[in-house]
DNA sequence: ATCAATGCAAATAATTTGCAAAAAG
DNA sequence: CTTTTTGCAAATTATTTGCATTGAT
C-alpha cells in the first residue's frame, strides 16, 4: 500500500468515527496516524509504543479502546498467530483477501494475493451451502534461506 | 474419523509418550481416554470437565500439561478462532490438511479437506520460496439456513 | 529407590473495566 | 452545558509455574 493509499485509508476511518458520532481526540489522532503511517503489522503493545511517540498522553487504555473500532471500520483486520497477544494487519483495505506465509524460523510474515485462490474457497464453499464473509489462510513454511543455511537471519528477534 | 480410527490415534499417542520416556499416569489417561473418544473440538476446560468425569482427580494443571503433548505429536491441532481461549481438534491424524468454515451466526464449524487446494498453496509458497509445513484455512461464512431465516437454529449456543 | 508427574495455590500477562476528571462539540 | 473520552489502577481470565507430595517404573 503507497503512502497516498494509506492517507486515503485514514481519512475512510476518520469518516467511520464521524458516522457513529465518535470524537476525534488528539489521542486517538495519534493512534490513527501511527497505525495508517505504515504497512508493517503490529501489536497493541508496539502501537501504544508509537502512538507515544507523537502524544504522550496516549494511555494503553485508549489503544485497547480505539483497535476494536479499527477492526469494526474493516480497515484493520486482527489476526491470531497462535501467540499470547494479538497482531493487528492495516493492510486490508486495498487488499481484503490477502495471506500470510510465515517463516517457522525467523516468524518473517510475507503477504500474498490469489484470485485463483479466492475462487476456489468460493467454489467450496458454495458446494457446502456457505457464502464466503471473509477468509483467513496462514501457512507455516520453512524458506530457501533456512533450507540452505539451516536458520534465517533474522532468528531470534 | 470413525470409532476404530480414534482408538488406534489414541494408541500412536501412547506409544508418542512412550518414546518421550513419559509415564502414563492415571489422569493422562483419562484425559488421552477423553480426546480420542470423540471428533468434536474442545477447549482446555471442557477437556478438564469431561476428563474429570472419568477420574475426579484430574487438575486443571495436568490438562494444561498435558495439552502440549497432545499438539506435539501432531495429533491434536491447537486453534485460534480469536476467542480468547484456544479449540483444540482431535481431527488431524487422518486428516492433516482439513479446513474449518465457521458459520459466522450460529459459530457451527464445517470441516473440509481440498485436494485442489492443498496444491494451489504449494504452488503459490513454491513461487515465493517457501515449502509449506502446515496451513490453516479459516473461511467466516453465513450458510443458506441463516440467508433464508434470517439466523440458525443453534443461535446463542 | 528414583525421578517424573501431580494438585494446589500463587504468579503471569494480555486485555478489560469502573470511576472521577478532562475535553470535544 | 452535555456527553463522550480519557488515564489510572484495579479487575478479569486463560494459562503457567514453584513446590512439597505422590505414584510409575
Amino acid at each position: 500500500m503507497s503512502e497516498p493509499d494509506r492517507a486515503a485509508t485514514k481519512e475512510k476511518f476518520l469518516q467511520f468515527l464521524d458516522q457513529k458520532n465518535l470524537r476525534i481526540t488528539s489521542q486517538r489522532r495519534a493512534i490513527v496516524d501511527t497505525v495508517f503511517s505504515t504497512d508493517q503489522h503490529f501489536t497493541a503493545e508496539q502501537l501504544l509504543e508509537w502512538a507515544r511517540e507523537k502524544d504522550s498522553s496516549v494511555s494503553r487504555a485508549t489503544v485497547y479502546r480505539t483497535l476494536p473500532l479499527l477492526t469494526e471500520s474493516g480497515l484493520v483486520h486482527e489476526m491470531d498467530f497462535g501467540k499470547d497477544y494479538k497482531i493487528y494487519d492495516p493492510n486490508y483495505a486495498d487488499h481484503p483477501n490477502h495471506n500470510h506465509i510465515i517463516c517457522n524460523d525467523c516468524d518473517k510474515i510475507v503477504e500474498f494475493e490469489s484470485e485463483r485462490l479466492d475462487a476456489l474457497e468460493s467454489e467450496i464453499s458454495g458446494k457446502l451451502g456457505f457464502e464466503v464473509e471473509s477468509q483467513q489462510l496462514r501457512i507455516n513454511a520453512s524458506c530457501e534461506e533456512m533450507k540452505r543455511v539451516g536458520a534465517c537471519k533474522n532468528k531470534g528477534e
